[in-house]
DNA sequence: TAAATTAGTTTAACCATTAAACTAAGTATA
DNA sequence: TATACTTAGTTTAATGGTTAAACTAATTTA
């Protein structure tokens, strides 16, 4: 019989410094005394969690505020530039690196091409990477705490890489090639995932605590919040709602199933449409750029054509929300670009698809831009060196 | 601002009691120096929480057990019989009360046809049903300390009936309505989700924290339990994939949607289709029983229509799979004991169309035959009891 | 019969939180 | 300017939870 996690002092204590640093963080510059009266918290045991903080740089004293009939509070401050981490965005066809303090600032980026797709040339890219982050570190008391990485593929509970289809990737345990060159702890999460985080914490989603993200690339995946934490499901490969089935006896997709909905409403299914249209058939390059051109100049068949997308990705966010009646989705990744065109589309479609009891949830599109994913990468860092005691309680 | 919940000696308390508690319960009969070495917690402090347990006479000791080369432990187990709840599975034309020991067994029964369904009517005949049930109701420390209630619709988090088609109900706030008339709490919960509770605690899914239960009666209703905890959604109404597209231009639905997965995959789609059977044809009356009595004859169109329904089951459950990643799927309520001839369709289509990185879930049948809401309406009525500290701690 | 072993309780120490008392440093006012 | 009042933050003593160690109780083993 295994030992269960049983409740102590430790127990306690972190769950009320965790508390006054999660205050300081969110309200700073904030006062002792406010701190107290936020949360409850006595003012003695406020005190004592500050003087902590204090001695491991995590939290800085900022002077004197201004009275309120008394003494002058003490500000305290939340010292960002503690901890550093980094988020990796593996990307099909690129690999972007940032260095992020706490506050998911970011303090230094790097973007490279990736052509050769083959594992271990792309592994020592980001080693490569990893090093030159590294290099541009600034001083600080912790420095780089952990890497995250985001990918596009199916990743299991124990950061193991089981399949990229556009990476043509089998079975790459990632996390483990890495930690062994670079001796910092590694994460791995599948990209829908990691975008989700970053959406969360630093973008559209901020405080949102049932929250879906859609990632629509080449293909769709999804990344899951549920009640504030990341759901993965039992093995670490849920949110695989690009291939619900969305027309029962549709087009066979590459996972084995028919009619998925990522076969209808992704980059690849708008990309395939487009080379049937005139202005593309002569144009073997076609690409998201050209058509963003193409709309811009008010070409009615493009135009069609992403209404006829924003329609697909309507009919598959009326499945989530029935699934999960969550207080926000987000759209993020390349289809986000075409926001202008696909929005109306969308609405009108859960308009007329959604029942009348379940018409609350938010429909936004992603606010980091490409940075979504590296982001959320970078915070999954963070939150392991948080979790792992590493900090709280000696 | 508000009081967040922070941590304090009560906290830990609460935690190990309930430790210990649990201890007895699954592992009973048990000695105090049996838990503390499987929990962990110290002997002093399992001493301590047996003594206010036995105090609270929701722990028994039962004698003394065998040596093993010492002094004889002495044996406690947990007192089932301290506390009972009612649950209540409200059908759309029948209401199935239970009162229920905190094993879960039913110690009285009820079961009551609806004919009228107006709201006023069924409320008396509800709460007619609890008056008979508490009369019979064994003495006990504690007496009957809740009653939940399973209803066919969607329930809000304040347990008011938004809309339940098949009773021609909305907004109706039940609760109030039998708390007034009996002053015992009384928690609402759609029947899938008082389903999966059901199942998960007594059922098929004993022990499973990552489960979805599928009830397919005349809809199609989930219940979703992630991390050991019922997910109800941003606003309580999760759960609602019998409304899934699986044909973007398919029938039209009453909920407003187009070819929603319960209009191919449900009881009211098997009955229809059924209907157009010769061996039906001229039998109004037809139903899931005659269809039943064909099947078992070998009548090939019958159970080539069974195969469909199967077929199309495994459909949806694909998409659930794909979503949730879930360590168990349980098919309940009337659906179910097709059982026999939908089975094999049902794997044959996951086998079809998972991806193979993803075929880890296993399918089960609910196992509480009839029982599986009541039931877990019952449990709903006992977590709230223990939640709301009413025994642990001063 | 004595030694060893296991079960359960008691004791004393530890430590986190807290109310209350205290120090510190300001404002308001007469 | 002196005094009263307010607010901020620290110190102190009390409370109450867990725990290691010592203890009592009861049984097996040699």
């Amino acid at each position: 019989m295994k030992t269960i996690k049983t409740g102590d002092q430790n127990l306690i204590k972190k769950i009320n410094k965790s508390i006054v640093m999660k205050s300081i963080e969110q309200k700073g510059p904030i006062s002792r005394a406010q701190i107290s009266k936020d949360t409850g918290l006595n003012k003695a045991t406020v005190s004592t969690m500050v003087s902590e903080l204090l001695e491991e740089s995590l939290v800085n004293e900022i002077g004197a505020g201004k009275s309120n009939g008394g003494r002058k509070p003490v500000l305290l401050y939340f010292n960002h530039k503690a901890v550093f981490s980094i988020g990796i965005d593996l990307g099909v066809n690129y690999i972007l690196a940032i260095l992020t303090d706490l506050r998911g600032d970011i303090v230094f980026e790097k973007l490279e091409k990736l052509e050769d797709k083959e594992p271990s040339i792309v592994i020592e890219k980001v080693i490569a990477l990893i090093h030159d982050v590294l290099s541009h570190t600034p001083e600080s008391p912790y420095g780089v705490i952990g890497i995250g990485i985001g990918v596009p593929g199916i990743v299991d509970t124990d950061g193991k890489i089981l399949f990229a289809p556009n990476l043509q990737w089998k079975q790459i345990d990632l996390k483990q090639a890495i930690e062994e060159a670079v001796h910092i702890p590694v994460s791995i999460e599948n990209e829908a995932n990691t975008g989700c985080l970053g959406e969360q914490l630093y973008g559209a989603g901020k405080n949102i605590s049932n929250l879906l993200y859609v990632s629509i690339g080449i293909g769709i995946g999804t990344g899951i919040i549920i009640n504030g934490n990341l759901y993965t499901g039992a093995t670490g490969i849920s949110g695989e709602m690009g291939h619900h089935t969305i027309e029962t006896n549709g087009k066979k997709c590459r996972c084995g199933n028919r009619g998925c909905w990522e076969l209808y409403a992704s980059e690849s299914a708008l990309l395939e449409e487009a080379m049937k249209l005139d202005v593309f058939k002569q144009d073997v390059t076609s690409n998201l750029d050209s058509i963003t051109r193409e709309a811009k100049n008010g070409n009615s068949e493009v135009i069609q054509l992403l209404n006829s997308i924003g329609e697909y990705v309507g009919i598959g966010l009326t499945n989530i929300i029935n699934t999960f009646n969550p207080e926000m989705i987000i759209i993020g990744n390349r289809l986000a670009q075409f926001k202008t065109w696909i929005t109306n589309p969308i609405h009108r479609t859960l308009e007329e698809r959604l029942s009348p009891y379940s018409n609350k949830t938010t429909i936004e599109f992603a606010s980091l831009d490409t940075y979504s994913s590296a982001l959320g990468s970078s915070s999954i860092a963070k939150s392991n060196f948080f979790a792992q005691h590493k900090i709280t309680v000696k």
